[in-house]
Order: C-alpha cells, then structure tokens, then sequence
RNA sequence: GCGAUUAUGGUGAAGUGGUUAACACACCGGAUUGUGGUUCCGGCAUGCGUGGGUUCGAUCCCCACUAAUCGCCCCA
C-alpha cells in the first residue's frame, strides 16, 4: 500500500493546489476584484489559456526574456505552434481586433479579466510557472484622466482588501521618438567606459541600453547617477501627456514616486508606465505593472487604437497580505449539527438534514460512526450554533434535543418544527 | 540557465553506523449509562524523498536523481 505513495504523481514544478482551507480567500479576493470593476465600469473579458505562439512573439515582443526563454509553448496534433499565454495583454488586444470591438459605440472598451498565465521559470518567492493575474485593459482612448484611472482602481482593490504600505512607482517611457533619440544618448554615455560594467550591462548595451540602468551589480557606479534620463528627452508632446497624468493624480489624491529608471519588461510600453510595490517577507516587491501601450493594437493587424492597462499577481497579493498580517479568512460556521445515537437515529438524521436545508440552514452531521461525544467535537471545530440530538427517546416522542452551543441550554423541539424552531433562534 | 540550503508520521520537529526512531500539536478511544470547548489516561512511522554504492550492518557515510525553500537573471 504505502509504497504507491512513492509511484504517485507529483503536482508539476511551480504550480501549487489551493486547498479547501484556502479557497475561500481566492473567492474573496476575486470578488473584490469584479467588485471594484464594477465601480469603474469595467466589463470581464474571458480568452482563452492558450494562444497562437505568434501572437505572444509579435505582442509582447521578440527580445524579451518571456519570449526568449519563459514560453509554455508546444505543437499540437495538426502541428500547430501554441503557447500558454504568459500575459494577458496580447489576448485581449488579440480579441479586441478579432471581433472588432474597436466598432462597438462604446468606447473605449473598458476590460477586465482573472485567470492563470504561464511563465517557464525557477520557482522561488512570489514566483510560480502558473500564477494568477488580475488585469485591467482600456483600448481606444489616449485621455491621460484613463491612465490615473487604471491606478486609482488598482489602488482601490488594495484598499478594500486592507492593504496599506503601497506605493506607486511612475515614469514615462514617451512616444516612439522620444525613445530613440534618449536610446542614442544612452550608448553614447555609457560607450567609452562599457568595460567597467558586468557582463550583462555589456550585452544590454546595444540591444537594450535601457536595462542597464536596473543592473542590480553596478548599480553604484558613478556614470549610474548622470546616465541621461528618459524624462529630457520627451518630446513637447510627450511631457505634457505625462504632466497631465500627474496633475490628475495629484487631485485624486494618489501619492506617487518618480523614477525615471523604472523600465517596464515587455516591449509594448510607451508614455506611461507604474509599478505598484508591497512588501513580501521583508523584501520589496512588484505587485503591479502597466502602462500604455499605443502601438500593440495596430500591431497585431487592428486600427490604430491607443491602450493602457496593468496586470497584478494574485500570489504577491498574497504574500502582502501576509506581511502586514491582513486576514481574509471569516469565521465559517454552521447553523446545526445533527448528533444521532444508533442506526434508526442515523437514518432519521439524514432526512431530517435535507429537510433543514431545503429551509435554508447551514447543517450538518456525523459520517464517521462516531461517539456522541466525538460527534459534538466535530460539532465544536465547525462551530455550530445549535447541535439537534436524535436517539431512540427521541424517536419515541417525534422530538429532538436541540443544544445552544454558546450557552449550553437545551430544549425538546418536535421534528416537525425544528426548522422554524431555528430560524427564529438565528434571527 | 546559475548558485546555496534542505528532504524523518497528518503537522512542527529531536535523533543515532547496530535489539522497541524522542517530544509536541492534531486525530481516535477511555475516565460507568446518550452531550462539546478544561483536565487525566491510552492509541497512533515494520519507517526516516527515490535509486544506487561503502559496510558484517545505514534513517544516520558517499554518489546520482527528484523535489522544496531562498538568492541571481528577469518579472506579476
């Protein structure tokens, strides 16, 4: 017997089983999530697990390290090339196009979605091959009021959940041009003196001079601190679509931090990009990441529509609310608890059960061939209000016993009326 | 992809190259008859991640594998 235990198959490598005790926080945090959307007018969009491997290599972007070397992909049986989505953006967007939302009168398409994405990765703290993403998508508007909006309902979901020590990480990455002329600066700064970097910083250099900038070993080095910064090199458009975004927040009352170093890894970013950061055992950590995306719809074949979004990990969520000791758990408990005494009683108590439920009370009873005295533990770890106690004198008179946990009264209360009997008691 | 640490019952864990693998929690049962949350007593791993090797003998030594945790890279 025990040996199969060691046959048996484990769960994958990075995925995790949420188990019943945990369950309930899952639910709780995603209706809080729906919730929130409500508020703000967002509607749910459910794509699919799975996507053409394309669609993640052309959205989300052929240098990135998802693409690289995180893909779920593989061939199915018609030899198709799929990959589990590792983000949500690129099926939304994928979706928005397909069925021309972009033609729909309500614009823009406000969009929200909960799901599992998958990233090939070594597991460790706030990491997981599956993870859970809670996302928000706004496609079809360029009005900065809709950049704060997608932080002001991030921030709100945090709140409601309790969380406390966030903040709001905010740069602005500027259109396309912005981008190459603050590129070219960057090579032409740290060109002369690239020997001095890692290794990493070398090769970041001319693919990605950007990165170098979050190099985590030189971050000391002097040529660090007078690296040009993007914010110089926003085009007149560019900076007063930023300063907008700021003068908004800064009257919604969201407090924010600047970092012109903040580079976001997905290549579909321009204008504006946040991070939202908690704790997580100590450490710092991203709980969220967004920001706008101006170019991913015409890129996958739709019409020039502007988006803005963030993605936040339900896991680091998790974690967060750990740290600062937040509870969701609600003390889950039973109306009644049937204890029956021999085998007629046994037969009773389960007809008397559905009985009890059809009325709308939480019960229920012993599986286990207990003892009556184990049976008002089991009673006590599910917290029963009331236990109802069934016996051949009970059988006898067509009247149960039915306890007051709290106080430990007793009253006889006939078959017939228990139900009524205890709803006037709950109430 | 790289590095570090770890791997004993349902859980947390102690432990030794050699007859019965501590302890605690949980669970089950009992303390006279059918009643909980306290107390007392009892039960509960033929087994120490998997596979090899060393040895007269290994849970304890060696190797490989697997997994977990943490860090790097990167990210949510």
């Amino acid at each position: 017997m025990k040996e199969e235990y060691h046959l048996l198959i484990q769960i994958p490598r990075g995925t995790y089983d949420v188990l019943p005790e945990d369950s309930e926080v899952w639910q709780k945090i995603e209706e809080t999530a729906r919730k929130v959307c409500a508020l703000f007018n967002y509607k749910e969009i459910r794509t699919p697990i799975f996507e053409s491997t394309d669609l993640f290599q052309r959205g989300v972007g052929d240098t990135t390290d998802i693409v690289q070397k995180e893909m779920y992909n593989f061939k199915d049986r018609g030899e198709r090339s799929l990959t589990l989505r590792p983000e949500g953006t690129a099926s939304v967007v994928r979706s928005f196009v397909e069925h021309k939302l972009f033609g729909l009168p309500n614009q823009p398409a406000k969009l929200y979605y909960i799901g599992p994405m998958f990233r090939y990765e070594r597991p460790q703290s706030g990491r997981t091959r599956q993870f859970t993403q809670f996302g928000v998508e706004v496609l079809g508007s360029k009005d900065p009021s809709v950049d704060a909006e997608i932080i002001a309902l991030a921030m709100t979901f945090y709140k409601t959940l309790g969380l406390k020590k966030l903040k709001l990480v905010l740069n602005s990455l500027g259109d396309p041009e912005s981008r190459a002329a603050h590129h070219e600066a960057l090579i032409a700064h740290f060109k002369p003196s690239i020997g001095e970097f890692c290794e990493d910083c070398r090769n970041r250099l001319e693919k990605n001079p950007l990165r170098i900038l979050d190099c985590k070993k030189d971050h000391d080095h002097p040529l660090m601190k007078t690296a040009p910064s993007i914010i110089d090199f926003l085009t007149e458009p560019a900076r007063d679509y930023f300063e907008k975004v700021k003068g908004i927040l800064d009257e919604m009352g969201i407090a924010y931090e600047l970092d012109p170093t903040l580079v976001r890894g997905l290549d579909y970013y321009n204008h504006t990009t946040f991070e939202i950061m908690g704790s997580s055992k100590g450490a710092i950590t991203t709980l969220t990441g967004g920001g706008r995306y101006n170019g991913l719809v015409s890129e996958l074949g739709g019409p020039e529509t502007p988006g803005v979004g963030f993605a936040l990990s339900i896991e680091r969520l998790l974690l967060a609310l750990e740290v600062e000791n937040i509870s969701l758990k609600s003390e889950t408990s039973l109306d009644c608890f049937i204890a029956a005494i021999g085998e007629e009683a046994g037969r009773k108590a389960a007809v008397i059960l559905n009985e009890l439920r059809q009325a709308g009370l939480r019960a229920d009873k012993d599986y286990m061939d207990r003892k009556v005295k184990a049976q008002f533990k089991q009673a006590d770890r599910d917290r029963s209000g009331f236990v109802i106690v069934i016996g051949d004198e009970e059988l006898q008179a067509q009247a149960a016993k039915v306890r007051n946990m709290a106080d430990g009264s007793q009253e006889e209360v006939a078959f017939t009326e228990l139900a009524d009997y205890l709803k006037a008691k709950i109430n």
